[in-house]
DNA sequence: GCAAAAGTGTTGTGTATACACCCATGG
DNA sequence: CCATGGGTGTATACACAACACTTTTGC
């Protein structure tokens, strides 16, 4: 059906026996109120951090592993998005995605050989980077609502202002304040440390931090290490 | 670290330059208010329907095909669920799983190379096969509370009555009548057929279909497909 | 005293749950 | 007339959205 003459096919399965695996990771933070994700420099293009797995190693170690060696980053939260079977540059390739959170300082973490990118101004990307990249934040923002994910790109120690800076970034829409801290209250994982944090002519932040035993987060889709141990909570 | 001698060594890259790709399938369906998955004899295991990938051919695609040659299903929904790496028998291999739902008649439908097996008393299975399972049940339970895709277990027309036994066969426990009537009608994806269906010394049951458009199922999980052009909805 | 962010309550509206009886039919 | 499954309504609790003002501080 295809003329394997003038080019190499890669649906020939005797130039390719069998797929290249590599593992693409979507990593983002949230710096001075802006969502940014992580973009390697590709020719004219910017490309998503990639890495291949090894054999001794889970695909979830494999994307830890791609973070800290190409990015620098010592991620606060890796989750498995979705593979998919494709051809580029006559390479067959399946991809496995991951949604990667971090903490960023006010400044942004310095990363190795990627940079921040702000999502709402994002440079040409790759098509199948591109598509990779739409569905990971179609699930962040799904997921901020019924889990507590946004926790991973805060500090140890942050106000409740901090944390809805955080959810109006991500969602790139207001939330109330009052119906927020409620409903971060009624949620339950929060407790306060005794400290505040004085910065300005206004009155003091109280700080909170994560409360032990929560760090367990309450996802609807668990993670599948957990799949075997717990089942689903509905809370 | 790896003595490479007495046994292969799947971790060794000389041995194994790259991952062997497989799909698994765990194809449900439910017959007579019992829920089943379609195994395969594999010597004294059973184990999960499974087919290769070919180049030109979507993951999604790999996995029809997979049913629909071994197993003889023209399944209803196919679903992605997670990808693995793992070596077995000194083969490394990067597996991705699915989930998927057929119909059964009364009898069951006929399968090429698998067997139904009740979800209550299964065989053994490969250790890396049972966790796959128990990762695909735990997503079709929770799938229930808040996507349509019980339906794809029921032929075109069907009871309300039908539809309960399918929710309580899933969930292993039983819903209320009322209820369960209330928030079918209130989803707004059923229309009566103006048939009955006379089946006993009893009232006839009233008959529904899918009202068209409604199709589209309501994932808060979108497909991997949908998530370009249309963003998730709150119900 | 004023600017600037922190913090706090009430009300309505919709959604999920618990629960018991009458209806239509076949035998 | 009776056994069987089909079909219906109401009261309560809880979750979520809309909405405005007082408090504490630095300058």
């Amino acid at each position: 059906m295809a003329t394997t003459d003038q080019l190499l096919d890669c649906s020939d399965p005797l130039v390719n026996p069998g797929p290249r695996v590599d593992v693409r990771v979507v990593l983002f933070t949230v710096s001075a109120g802006r969502l940014l994700v992580a973009l390697q420099e590709q020719g004219t293009c910017r490309a998503l951090p990639l890495g291949s797995p090894s054999p001794a190693e889970s695909l979830d170690a494999a994307g830890t592993r791609l973070l800290a060696d190409h990015v620098g980053i010592a991620e606060r939260y890796l989750e498995q998005l979705y593979s998919i079977s494709h051809c580029s540059e006559d390479q067959w390739t399946v991809t496995v995605t991951y949604l990667a959170l971090a903490f960023a300082g006010d400044a942004g973490p310095s990363l190795n050989t990627a940079a921040w990118c702000d999502v709402g101004s994002l440079p040409e990307m790759d098509s199948v980077d591109r598509k990779i990249f739409d569905y990971a934040l179609l699930r962040l923002r799904a997921k901020l609502g019924y889990t507590t994910i946004a926790f991973h790109l805060l500090p140890p120690s942050f106000s409740l202002s901090d944390l809805q800076i955080i959810y109006e970034a991500v969602l790139d829409r207001e939330v109330d304040k009052r119906n927020f801290r409620r409903s971060i209250h009624a949620a339950g994982v929060l407790e306060g440390t005794g400290l505040t944090r004085r910065e300005g002519s206004h009155r003091p932040a109280g700080l909170y931090r994560f409360r032990a035993g929560h760090n367990a987060e309450t996802y609807l889709t668990p993670s599948w290490a957990s799949s075997t141990e717990e089942g689903v909570r509905n809370p």
